[in-house]
Parts: C-alpha cells; structure tokens; sequence
DNA sequence: CTCAGATCCTGTGCGC
DNA sequence: TGCGCACAGGATCTGA
C-alpha cells in the first residue's frame, strides 16, 4: 500500500534506471485499472524517449518525447525493473520494453492503481489541477491548514486525508501525525486552534520526512530486486495497535471508523 | 461548497 | 484442511 515516502522512494529508485531511455514496445495484459489503460499506448509510446520523471501528490510523472505517463500505484501497485527473459509473474499488467533489454513493469494485484498516457502535462489534468499542496512544501504550513480547517465541520482526519486540503497524507500517516499532534482524529476540523493547526503541520511533515529517511534504506533496492516493502512499521504508534497499550500513558488504545477508514487513537493523549 | 456513502479489486486472516 | 466471509486500502463519483 503505497503511501506517499513509498512513491517517493520509488521515484528515487526509478529515475536512473528510466530517464534517458528509449522505448522499444509496450505490452498491456491487462486494461481494466482504476480507468481504462489507453488502448493505443503501443502506438502512443513505440520509440517514445523518457525525458524525466516527477512526482505530485502520489502519482508518478514520466515526461516522454512524446506525451506523459501519469502512474499511480493505488494500494498494490509495484513497479519493477527487470530483464526481457525474466518471466511475467501474476498481476504484472503492462510492461514498457526499452531499446537496451531492460524491462519495465506495472504489477497490481487490486488494479487500484493507474497507468495513464496524456499529451498535455498531467498537472494541468483533472485528476491533479485540483489538488492541494504537498505536505512537505511550505505552503503547506498551519495558517494555510487553519485557513482549510475553519469551515469544516468533519473530523480533522478527514479533512488532512482530503486531497484538496494536503496530498500524499493516507490514513496510516494520517492516524500517526494525530496520535504525534495529540489530536483526537474526530475532532471537528473548524475546532483546532492555529497553534493545534500548527503542530498538525509539523507532525505531518516530520512523520512522512522520518518515513522518507527509512523507506530510502528499507526500501533501496526494492524496485530493482524482489523485496518487501517494510514501511517503517517498527515506527507506527499507533496504527495497527488498537487495545494495545498507549506509549505515552499505558492506556489501551481505541479504535473507530472515520470516513470508512479504520482509525486508532489514544482517549487519553489525543484531545 | 461540504460531506456521507458507494464503489472499484484481490490477498490475507479469521471463525467454524 | 478448507470454505466463506469480512476486511484493508486510495481516490473518485454521486447525491443530498
């Protein structure tokens, strides 16, 4: 379940592996993502050079000599380089073939994620002009997050997993930031302080830093090999642990359902 | 505009 | 041991 340090870690490990390459053919085995795969996308990508690759919220941007890919690895999404003898294993849906043997391939069992050929830049796509500023940027800071947080009467969970507000915060980063910030996750989003909104924003920021800094060595060599990612598991507080004992104060720790997300918090620690 | 709820899908892990 | 089922999860979409 790529949350955001993972597609960032994935970004790393792709780009010297992809930028410069040319593209030989590519094989779709399976259309049916999140959206349909563009049926054309051999004929789009045959012989298209990768330029560079980015990443907005948690969608991956190739910029092609032709066009843009936009991928997204939803909840099971892999990407894997690998050679053109290494056989296909179950649920890799599209492999792109590059001129030098290498082999590029999109495994996702769940098919959440999303494999999208544009000829514009994806930012300006409507799956991405929407969205608001990345967690890790200083627009995203606590006046900004007060400013979001004033109107809204959802919990504030919701409201920092609402991709308008913040990208890349999941419900596992989400659960923990909270738990960090000593916030109850339902509590009404337009009921925090800025000084709460501040310290929200810096939870935020230091958690996915700290989970970037793990998934770099965890997950180095990841995409070139058959690992398993290991998110920074041994760091979660709280996600995962409910009726287990709070670090903070030895009270056991609650779990509801916020926004049809499982959700863990402390009754005691998070006000 | 906000927000609740349905939806897509398959591997995992539970109870029986 | 095996079957059936609930569950997990991101993000979009619909309808109120």
């Amino acid at each position: 379940m790529p949350e955001l340090p993972e597609v960032e870690t994935a970004l790393q490990g792709l780009k010297p592996a992809l930028e410069g390459q040319t593209i030989k053919q590519v094989r779709v085995h399976n259309f049916n993502l999140r959206r349909p795969v563009n049926s054309d996308l051999n004929v789009r990508l045959s012989g298209a050079k990768i330029i560079g690759l980015s990443r907005r919220a948690k969608y991956l941007i190739l910029e092609l000599s032709q066009g843009y890919l936009l991928i997204h690895l939803g909840m099971s999404g892999h990407l894997h380089i690998t050679t053109e003898h290494k056989q296909r294993q179950k649920h890799d849906h599209i492999e792109l073939i590059f001129t030098n043997g290498s082999v590029l391939r999109y495994n996702d069992p769940r098919r959440f994620g999303l494999f999208l050929w544009m000829h514009t830049p994806p930012e300006q796509h409507r799956l991405l002009k929407d969205s608001g500023p990345e967690p890790l940027s200083n627009d995203f800071n606590g006046t900004y997050l007060w400013s979001q947080c004033r109107r809204r009467n959802a919990p504030i969970k919701q409201a920092i997993m609402n991709n308008r507000v913040v990208v890349g915060v999941g419900n596992i980063y989400a659960t923990e930031s909270l738990f960090a910030a000593g916030i109850n996750p339902n509590k009404a989003a337009k009921k925090l302080t800025q000084k709460a909104c501040r310290e929200l924003v810096d939870a935020i920021k230091s958690i996915l830093t700290l989970a970037i800094n793990q998934g770099g060595t965890t997950l180095k060599d990841f995409y070139s090999s058959d690992g398993k990612p290991g998110y920074f598991s041994q760091s979660l507080a709280v996600y995962g642990r409910h009726g287990k004992a709070c670090y903070q104060c030895n009270q056991g720790l609650i779990t509801c359902t916020i926004g049809q997300r499982n959700t863990v918090y402390c009754n005691h620690c998070q006000q």
